[in-house]
DNA sequence: CGCTATACATAACT
DNA sequence: AGTTATGTATAGCG
C-alpha cells in the first residue's frame, strides 16, 4: 500500500449511517484530488432499482446479481434447512434456474390440493361425474378425484424426466442454464461457493414430510 | 477495534480533509470511555454456512434472510428486467413463493420441448404411436405430439387456476404464505420495498416472448 | 421488531 | 475477469 504522498489515509472510524439527513458536513474538499494519487476507484456507487438502460451495464448487472443471488439462496438453503428453488427468465427468455427445480415444482403444486383437501375435510366429496363437457381441471377444484391428481402428477413428473434425460443426453442447450442446490442439509461448511461441482443438476429429494 | 484505538492513529490531516467522505465528526469520541459506554453491540458477526442448530436463532435467520433473499430478486428483476420465481419450503413445510410462480413454472415447462424441437429440427417426427402400454409422458420425448404437450399445459394452467380461485375465496392457507413481485418492467422507482402492497399474487404475463 | 457494528455484495473502473 | 471503495444485508442483543 504505498499511498505515498496525500495523507488520504482512510480513517474511517465509524461508518455510521444516518437516520434521515445526511448532514453534509462542510468539510472543504478544495482540490486533492489532484495527483491521482488517492482512491483508484469510487468503489460500489448507489443506484436507483429501475431498469437499466445501458444494455452493455445491464447485462453485467444481471450476471453478478444473479450469481448473488443463488450464493444467498444457497446460504440460506444451508443454514435453515429449506429447499429452494428459482427460475429466471432473462429479457432473452434465457432460463437460468437454482435447485431442484422439478421436485420443487412438484411439491408445490401438489400442496394446493393438500390444503384444500384438509380444508374440506369432512364435506364427503361425493365423486362428482363429468357431466358437462369440461375437462376434469375445469370443473370445481375440490371435485378433482385424487385419481387424476395422482394421474397428473405422475405425468408431470415423468415428462419432466423424460425431458431432461433427453436434453442431458443431447449435451444441453445454451439457452439453458442450471444450478443445483438447494441442499436440504449439509454439505463442506468450507468450500461454499457456488462452485462448478455444484452447477449440476442433484436428484435430491430431501426430508419430505419429515415435520 | 475500540474507538478509543482509533483515535490513536486517526489521520485527521491538518490541511487536508477526507476526499470524499462525510465523516461523522470524530470530536466527542476522543476518550471518553465511560459514562454511555462504547459499542452498543458486537455488530454482524461472522457465521459458518452449516445447519443451524438452535431453532429460534434459526427461525429468525430464515425470516430475515428470506426476507432479503426476496428483496434482492425484486431489485435483479426490475434492473434487468428479468421475471423471476422462487419457491422455498422451510423445513416445516410451510410453502413461501416470490414472484409469478404459476406462470414462471409454465413457462419453465413449456421450454425445454421447445427447445428439443428446435434441436431436432428436420428430424421428421413420424407420428410415433402407442405401441406398447406406456403413457404418453413415457414414451420418447421427441415423440410426445404437440396435442398432447398443449393438452397438458392446457390441464395445468386451468388447474392451477381453479386452485388458486378455490384458495383465495377460503382466504388463503396458513401454510401458504406468498409474495408477488418479479415485475417484468418498472414500478415507482420510490416505493421499492417489499410492502404488502407488493405482498399480493399479481396477473403479470409481462413481455414473454418479446426479445 | 428496532438498533448497531460489521460481514458481505457489488458499481465503477481496468 | 480482477480490483477497490462503498452500499447493503444481517448477527447478536434489548
Amino acid at each position: 500500500m504505498e499511498h505515498g504522498e496525500a495523507s488520504s489515509t482512510t480513517c474511517l472510524p465509524s461508518t455510521e449511517q444516518n437516520p434521515l439527513q445526511n448532514l453534509t458536513f462542510p468539510i472543504k474538499q478544495q482540490r486533492e484530488t489532484k495527483l491521482q494519487s488517492s482512491k483508484t476507484t469510487k468503489g460500489r456507487q448507489k443506484i436507483e432499482i429501475k431498469e437499466i438502460k445501458e444494455k452493455n451495464r445491464r447485462q453485467v448487472t444481471f450476471s453478478k446479481r444473479r450469481t448473488g443471488l443463488f450464493k444467498k439462496a444457497a446460504e440460506l438453503s444451508v443454514l435453515c434447512g429449506a429447499q429452494i428453488g428459482i427460475i429466471t427468465f432473462s429479457r432473452f427468455q434465457r432460463i437460468y434456474t437454482f435447485g431442484n427445480v422439478d421436485t420443487l415444482i412438484e411439491k408445490y403444486l401438489r400442496k394446493a390440493p393438500v390444503m384444500l383437501r384438509s380444508h374440506l375435510d369432512g364435506e364427503a366429496l361425493t365423486g362428482e361425474e363429468d357431466v358437462d363437457g369440461r375437462m376434469w381441471w375445469e370443473r370445481a377444484v375440490e371435485s378433482v378425484r385424487e385419481e387424476e391428481m395422482e394421474e397428473y402428477m405422475k405425468g408431470l413428473h415423468g415428462l419432466r424426466e423424460n425431458l431432461w434425460k433427453k436434453i442431458c443426453e443431447m449435451g444441453g442447450d445454451p439457452t439453458v442454464q442450471m444450478n443445483a442446490q438447494a441442499f436440504p442439509n449439509p454439505m463442506a461448511p468450507t468450500d461454499w461457493k457456488i462452485t462448478d461441482e455444484n452447477l449440476t443438476v442433484r436428484n435430491d429429494q430431501g426430508h419430505a414430510g419429515k415435520w
